[in-house]
Order: structure tokens, then C-alpha cells, then sequence
DNA sequence: AATGAATGAGAATTCATTCAT
DNA sequence: AATGAATGAATTCTCATTCAT
């Protein structure tokens, strides 16, 4: 159970999720969440540090979600090829379920410099490191290449995903994000599969 | 040749090239920027309507290069497969020879709403463009697979091509951005190639 | 009584005043007002929307004040003729004992065409009005003449004042606003009474 | 007849009565009066010490006008009440038909304190010295009560003319300036006639 | 005499953050 | 813990004026 003042944590993410989703770090405002959250300006400092760590508070909890969601997801897969299919249909779906926060994240966030040192960015090194070992197991069992490194494969899963996000989001996301999955993993799968 | 107020405007860009590079658009400063194309201030609005102007201008001219010299690059070159191939490496090559652009147009414009509806925008849909005609080029001549979506195809090579760009800026570019060029082609090429 | 924000209010506008009434709503400098009320910048946008709010709320209060010891000093005056020659006298006084409120109103807000439809617009109507129907109550009780209509009768007297005003105003305030008041009634009352 | 030079200051001229009548001092810019004018921006000032200079002189060829015309129209009239009468309707005749000078000349200049020390104040004040001596004529003649000054007799006279040609123009010229023209003649004459 | 590119001073406004209550 | 009034730094943009050509 949460105490009171996680509560009020929360309840002030929440709103500063809607507020900066809906708008960037620079125009969002501090009192605007204020408002939204029902609470004074000054209350927001009593739990954040400044607009900066509020903002990048946002994604470290629902990048917590995402990977625990993820690996329930991941239960019962046993192959690394099935794992990966999983990943690419996972990551897709969440992000289309969760359109604001794939916004912050992807339009503002990945991309300025501080987050590569925020808390956030060590849960999404978790993942990517989870990914990493997925990629390696499916190499012992034989199944990825093993003529080409980790990263590379990687690189190569990632990349696509994060492209299709982003160009989803830049488009103001009027299509279904995982429309032509298929197509998505068999491109993928025939790069990275052993032959 | 370029006219007196063509040189002026360029001068103008390159400064604001390097010093938005070196920042983002709401940090840099148009004091900075006439500071170090050494006019004063109000000069820079006698060339541009404004800070917004200036900053979407800068990569236009860019990108035409980059165009204009891929192009070149091509020449010679015939069969699609080895387009794709230079492409790779001529994109990889062009950012990492100019890292200010690059982290401008990756990390600022990419990612801005109004980026999609500036002048520029229409130089990179040229570009991405191009990129579509090798690819259909290749699958009528039957080396690039045909079960897949053009769409797919150009995907694979730009998200995996954007990736890798956007980590090394984020890294601060610590390492070299075309190693491993190999493994890159390699991976796109297993994925796209018709078997 | 007053709350602790409508103080502060009233600070701010009585610098304002002051800074306005010295120079004119172009010259007058925010900085400046902040520095005379003792506050910083920024504070006067928590109190008004913008300069130009700040500029027209000068005269609304100015202009109650002006209204309602107007209508003290007419109390125990019953003859019209009476009120007419207390209304004159009081106008000079208090624009004499009121230069830098003159000078904003005189010079500046009663020429502008924004003015006129502004809040303290309608004060001063009332005021007009007032006046108005002084005029009428003379009529009726045979003092003021008939045959011209009242507006005419209002515009000699308060075309002469502030005629008188402005005048006094653009010369400096070199003199006695009030010099010649016997003379100022003498020429009215000549031509508005009734023969 | 006229040199190129006077040619192009009176060119200059008429571009600024245009533009500062549509406008005001502050927001009426030199590049749109150059601009109408058909010449460099550089060039107002080969004719102009400054756009204060400029402003200035606007008025000083309207009001040499306006006093060869009245002096004109005072042709034959001998006594002074008379005069005093062509003077009434030939003011608002004037303005009525100069509406951009009207409001350039009364909302702006007058009212401004640089005016004071121009060269048209100075035409000006050669116009309100004509009525003084006027007033002076009615008094020696005994047409005009001695009993009061001359300058509190040209005080009524002056301040219902510019106090109902200022009202006109804050209405937006909406109505006829000379309706009532009678009125204002009967109650001024009420005023400053001897009895 | 005419040009017009270059200048640079100057001011309003926003908003994250603080701190007395 | 919560408040919200006060802060003040920081920056874009305008435009009258100059001066080299």
C-alpha cells in the first residue's frame, strides 16, 4: 500500500504526464500542472527537486510498468526467436496505448542530454540489456547469427522500432502503429536469424 | 556566383549552425549568433523574420548538400544493391563530418512539430524519396525481395540508419560512427535481399 | 478595508501614476514603476495583464475619487447656478492638486482611441451625465436658458476647462490653474444663464 | 514655382500625412513613408533632421493654409463679431475637410510637449495672435465686453472649438462637425458680448 | 543627391523557484 | 505539509539613424 505522500507523488506525475504530453519541457508549465493536480506551485517542490526531475520522473515509472508488463508478456516463451517476435508486438502496443508518454519520451526526452544520466535511463538500460540477453541466448541455441555482434542485432531491432514510433508520433499518430507487424518482423527476422 | 546578400545570409546560417548545434533552440541565443558572425544583433532580422526563421533554414541548405553530393556518389554505380550499399555509407560518412548539423537536425528539428511543415521537410521528403526508387529499382530487378512492402523495406534502412546516429550524439560521439559498417550492411542486406 | 492584495494593488498603480504622469505610456518604463513601488518586475504582472492594463486602471480610481468628493462639495448646494460654479471650481483643483493624474488623462488617455471604450471610460461618462443633469435641473428651475440644448451648454463648459487644463499642462504648469477663476465664470455663466 | 528639392520635401511630406493619419507618432514607421514615398529610407533624411522633424512638419504647410484661407475668407467683413463668427464656422469647416490633419494635428501633436518649441506652434500662436487682436478690435469698437481678458474671452472661443473638433474625432467623425453651428454662435456670443 | 545595409539601444514579459506564514 | 505572493534573470525583436558607396 502506498503512504500519503507517495499518493501525492503520483497524483502530481500524473498530472505533469498530461500537461508535458500535451505540450514540450519548455512550454509545459509549473503552475499549469499545479492546477491540473489541485495543488499550490510551492507543493510541487516539496516533492521534485526542480521541473527538470519532475519531468524525467514521468518515464522512470512508466518504464518500470513497461518492462514488468514485459516480462509477464515474456512468460511461457521459451524459444529467443518467440521472445523477440513478443518484443517487437509488445513495444508497438504499448506505445500505442500510451501515446503521451511515447511523446515524452521519444520527442523530448531520448533526445536531450541530461536524460542519458536521469534514473529513468538506467530502468530503459535494464531493458535494452534484457534484450541483449534475449539476442545472445537465441545465439547459443543457434538460432541468431552469430557472424555479427550483439549490438549490431540490437541496433537493428531497436532502430526499426524506434523509427516507426517516432514517424508515428511526427504524423500525429493518424495510423495504427502496428499495422504491418508482420511485415516489421519478417524484415527483422530475416537480418537476424541464423541461416 | 553568389550575390553580396547571398554571402551574408550564408555567414549568418554557419554561425547559427554552429551555435544551435552546440545548444538547442531555446538556449542558443541570437546574441551568440550575431556575436559570432561578427554584425550586430539587429542584422540578423534584416535576413531572417525571426529566431524560428533562422533556425529552419539552417538545415535546408544541408540538406541540399547532402543530396546533391549523394547523388554524385551514386554515379557509377548501377546496380541497386550497391546504391543501398553507398547509401549506407555515404550517410553514416556525412554525419559524422558534421556532427552541429547532425545533432541539430536529429535531436531538435526531427522531433519538432513544425519541422514536418517547413521548406526543409520537403528536401528530406526528396531524399527519402530517392531512397524508395532504388529500392522499387532493386525489386523489379529481383534483387531486393518483393514479398515486402517498399514502405518496410526503407524502414529497415533509415530507422536502423537514424538509431545509429542519434546514439553517437547522445554518447557525445565518443567513438567512430561508421564502424562496424560491415556488420550494418551485412544485417539490413540478410534482411531485404530476396533469397 | 482593504485586503492585503488590494494594497499592493494600489501601490503599484499609485507608481504607475506617477512614472506615467512624468513621461508618457510609450516612455514610462515597467522597470521604472517596479523600482518606485518598491517591488520587483515581475510583480506587476501578477497584478495586471499588461502595461497597457496597468495604464488604463491609472484613472478608474482617480476618476471614482474625482466623483465622489465632487459630489461632496456639492452637498448644501441647491440653486444649479450654484453647483455649475462649484463644479468649475472644483475641476481646476483638482487637476491642480492632481498635475501627474492631468497629464496621463489630459495628454495621454483622452486622446487615445483605446480609451474610449476602456473602464474608466464609462466613469467619466457618469460624471458627464452628471453634469448633464445639473443642466437640466437649471433649466427647469429657469435659471439656465432654454433655448439651446444642453449639450451645447456642456460642451462650453467643459470644452473651457479642459481647454484650460491642457493649456496649463503643455505650459508647464507654470501657473495658477485657478488664476482668473472669477473671470472663467464671469464668461460661462454670461452665456448660459438665462436673460 | 518650385525647386526639385522643395518638390521632393513636399513628396516626402504628403507620404507622411498619409501614413503617421493612419496611425500614430510611435507605430507610424519612416520605412513605410519611404516606401510610399518611392524613395530609400536613407533619403528622408537628406530633407529631415529626424522623424520627430518630419512629424513636425506636417502641420506647418497645412497651417499656413489654414491662415491664408481664413484670411481670405475674412475679406470684407469688418466688424469684429463678425469676424469672430466666420472664425467659429471656418474652424470646423477646416477640419471637417482635413479629417487626417485633424486628428494628426489634436491628438497628437498638440498634446505633445515637443510641439511647443516647433516651427508650427509657431504658426499657430501667429493664428490665435489674429484673434486676440480680433477680440481686441470688438473691444475698442465696444462690440466685446472689457470687463473680462482678452485671453479669457479667446479661452471660450478656442476651447469649444477644439473641445467639439476632439470629441468629433474620438466619435470617429461619425457625425457632422458643423451640426449646431448656431448653438455654439449663441452661447459663445452670450458669453463675450458686451451688454 | 540617393541609396539601403548595418547598427545597437532599449523594454516587455514569462515563469521556475523561494520562503515567510 | 501546504501555500501562493514575490522574485528577477534572461532574451527576442523593432526601428530610427548612420554612412560607405
Amino acid at each position: 500500500m502506498m503512504s500519503k505522500k507517495d499518493l501525492r507523488r503520483q497524483q502530481i506525475i500524473q498530472a505533469a504526464a498530461e500537461v508535458f504530453g500535451n505540450s514540450n519541457f519548455q512550454n509545459a508549465s509549473i503552475s499549469e500542472i499545479a492546477q491540473r493536480a489541485n495543488i499550490a506551485e510551492g507543493t510541487v517542490y516539496q516533492y521534485f527537486k526542480n521541473k527538470e526531475d519532475l519531468f524525467f520522473s514521468i518515464p522512470a515509472q512508466k518504464t518500470e510498468e513497461f518492462c514488468k508488463e514485459f516480462n509477464l508478456h515474456l512468460q511461457g516463451i521459451h524459444d529467443p526467436v518467440g521472445k523477440i517476435r513478443k518484443l517487437i508486438w509488445y513495444y508497438l502496443y504499448f506505445f500505442k496505448t500510451n501515446p503521451a508518454y511515447a511523446r515524452s519520451l521519444m520527442l523530448e526526452m531520448r533526445v536531450s542530454r541530461g536524460f542519458i544520466r536521469s534514473e529513468t535511463y538506467d530502468k530503459i538500460k535494464a531493458f535494452t540489456k534484457n534484450v541483449l540477453d534475449i539476442i545472445k541466448e537465441g545465439q547459443s541455441e543457434g538460432q541468431i547469427r552469430k557472424d555479427v555482434g550483439v549490438y549490431a542485432i540490437r541496433e537493428l531491432i531497436l532502430g526499426v522500432l524506434e523509427y516507426r514510433v517516432t514517424r508515428w508520433l511526427l504524423k500525429e499518430e493518424k495510423y495504427d502503429l502496428i499495422q504491418d507487424y508482420d511485415e516489421v518482423c519478417t524484415l527483422i527476422f530475416s537480418g537476424i536469424k541464423s541461416s
